[in-house]
RNA sequence: GCGCCCAUAGCUCAACUGGACAGAGCGCCGGACUACGAAUCCGUAGGUUGGGGGUUCGACUCCCUCUGGGCGCGCCA
């Protein structure tokens, strides 16, 4: 639809350029006007030319007009133009252009929804990438639902993308799990065994413990931690990986690559990142450390990358991590991170543009925090343990589609209140349902069309001429309202995927399934004119295609029943 | 002390990357099932977009400042 109206003005553009004498045109933007009663689509093009011109936009968009009409107007796309406002030049589509429209909706389903934008360029996005030292909690399952959506929604614009998990299996942290885990499998042995200071006091420590208990006994009950630390953090951060996959999978969540952290040093990607690094003149010694020029990139100061005592900071994993991300081709860096990360920001966009990537191709989409509520009530903290509230608890007690949904009403960086007891009500305030209903409430027409024996709406519009023809009888307002918003659709998506802002998509399509509710209400689809009911259905048939398209880029399942 | 994010209807949040009269849901009140699923629909009310200044044809959006919240500022990971 954008592209019909692009074009149009495309060449009308060009012949009023004939007396401006523009070396270049700016680009079209076609809108989505507020309000219904301003048109269907709207050019803001009159007023982009203003400056250039020197002259008011509204003048500008008569020329444009005139040149429309000149041009033979789109006689089968456009009903009326007219300028209103400051400038903005408002179409009206013929309905037959709408018709035309849903047909090649109907025809092409879901790849009339998606575009090529992205090209074949190779997209990679982190997330999610917790410590290995104690399960998911609610905060990574947003992060989880944010990222596992935009990878589908980039996909589905053309891009190739990886989705990757980085596992923090190098530190301390992990080491801390190992000691926590070997003080636990000590006192369940009967020992007097002292707990780490800053240890790991959720349940999930003990039962690696109990687990290593029956694996190998009391085999390591003799030895110092030193001695053994090696086999107990490995096995105890290996469990918590496993977990974790088991949690995300179980969410819906597949990564393609689990980068481990450990390795990067092993293969000494680390090392020769610094080495790259220090080529490029970007290291330097100092008190004793080295140290990498971020400050060259923008950076508030410069960061250690090897301590005085010879150790490797966290930040040179990083730095060796990124560098790997661009040595593998990545045209574009997504790190999807909580919000109290945003301080590394700065650092990791001089790492990236050290070695190369231009400062826009690295993105950061920061999740804000959770707050779960019960009946109102915030429960931030759980058990004894003061651990906060696990995914698994969570998608467990409310299930995985509507806990992914209500993570993406709301932007990324906007907090986010989750109500458990709201969330599992089937009731009004559940956004899910209210979309995944109309669906279901769609199947459920189409069941009843089949048993009164309705023509069905499953032939193809394309082989089905009459269909095609049919589809004219679409002509209530709250018909072509839906039309027009299902042929929306591209627009939403491509603005999603190049903003990374997947609740666009959320919100579309709660407005949808509204449009649909309401049209549901005031007519009924299955009615003893035969044209007129074939009709609806194939328009119940095209809601349906993107809801489920919509709903499959988040994640979430479409139910033909409930 | 420095830096980043947030502040929009009573509540929870949108606003298409600077566009038109700032929109939804919830809540309140009142209505709609002997017809395709009432997990739905219909109808009102609700605003100086935290305050002030600036940039321009045009500002919730960009700049400055103040207020009030959140988070970062390690040779920790």
């Amino acid at each position: 639809m954008k592209q019909e109206l692009s074009e149009i003005i495309q060449k009308a553009l060009k012949v009023c350029n004939a007396q401006w004498g523009l070396d270049t045109l700016p680009d079209i933007d076609i809108e989505i006007p507020k309000n219904e009663s301003m048109g269907d689509m709207a050019a803001t093009i009159a007023m982009g030319l203003t400056k250039i011109l020197k002259r008011p936009p509204r003048k500008i968009a008569e020329e444009i007009v005139e040149g429309i009409k000149g041009g033979g107007g789109g006689p089968d796309v456009l009903d009326t133009i007219e300028i209103a406002g400051p400038g903005f030049i408002n179409f009206r589509l013929k309905k037959e252009f709408l018709h035309a429209k849903l047909a090649q909706l109907l025809t092409e389903e879901h790849s009339s929804l998606r575009t090529d934008i992205g090209r074949g360029h190779k997209v990679q996005v982190e997330f999610v990438s917790a410590n290995p030292t104690g399960p998911l909690h609610v905060g990574h399952g947003r992060g989880a639902a944010v990222g596992n959506a935009l990878c589908n929604i980039l996909k589905a614009a053309g891009y190739d993308v990886q989705k990757e998990f980085y596992i923090n299996d190098a530190g301390l942290q992990v080491k801390l799990l190992g000691e926590s885990v070997f003080a636990r499998y000590l006192q369940l042995l009967g020992n007097d065994a002292p707990f780490p200071e800053d240890g790991y006091r959720g349940d999930y420590v003990e039962s690696i413990a109990e687990e290593i208990i029956k694996r190998s006994g009391n085999e390591y009950q003799n030895r110092s931690f030193e001695e053994c630390w090696d086999f107990f953090t490995n096995y105890a951060y290996k469990m918590m990986l496993a977990d974790i996959a088991k949690d995300l999978k179980d969410f819906g969540v597949i990564f393609d690559r689990w980068q481990s952290e450990k390795e990067l040093h092993e293969k000494g990607k680390v090392q020769s990142a610094l080495t790259a690094l220090q080529e490029k003149g970007l290291l330097y010694e100092k008190d004793g450390a080295k140290w990498f020029h971020s400050t060259e990139f923008g950076d508030d100061k410069d960061r250690v990358v090897v301590k005085k005592d010879g150790e490797y900071t966290y930040f040179a994993s990083d730095i060796a991590y990124h560098k790997d991300k661009l040595d593998r081709g990545f045209d574009t860096v997504i790190n999807i991170w909580g919000a109290d990360h945003h301080g590394y920001i700065p650092r990791i966009r001089s790492v990236l543009e050290a070695f190369g990537l231009p400062k826009e191709k690295f993105k950061v989409i920061l999740i804000q925090m959770v707050a779960l509520l019960r009946h109102g009530e915030p429960v931030q903290m759980s058990k004894r343990s003061g651990e906060f509230v696990t995914l698994r608890e969570v998608v467990d007690e409310v299930g995985a589609d509507i806990t992914k949904f209500i993570f993406l009403t709301r932007r990324a960086d906007s907090q986010l209140e989750f109500d458990i007891e709201v969330a599992k009500e089937q009731s009004a305030e559940n956004p899910v349902f209210y979309v995944q209903y109309a669906f279901a409430r769609i199947s459920s027409i189409f069941r009843q069309a089949e048993e009164r024996g309705v023509s069905s709406q499953r032939s193809a519009v394309s082989e089905d001429v009459g269909a095609r023809r049919c589809l004219a009888l679409l002509t209530e307002t709250e018909e072509i309202t839906i039309i027009k918003k299902l042929l929306h659709y591209p627009m939403v998506f491509e603005g999603a995927a190049l903003s990374c802002e997947p609740h666009r998509i959320t919100y579309y399509l709660q407005e949808l399934a509204g449009l649909f509710h309401s049209y549901y209400n005031k007519h009924r689809v299955i009615s003893d004119n035969e044209a007129l009911t074939n009709a609806r259905l194939y328009l119940c048939k095209a809601v349906q295609i993107v809801l489920k398209e919509g709903l499959t880029m988040l994640g979430v399942s479409a139910p033909e029943r409930m």
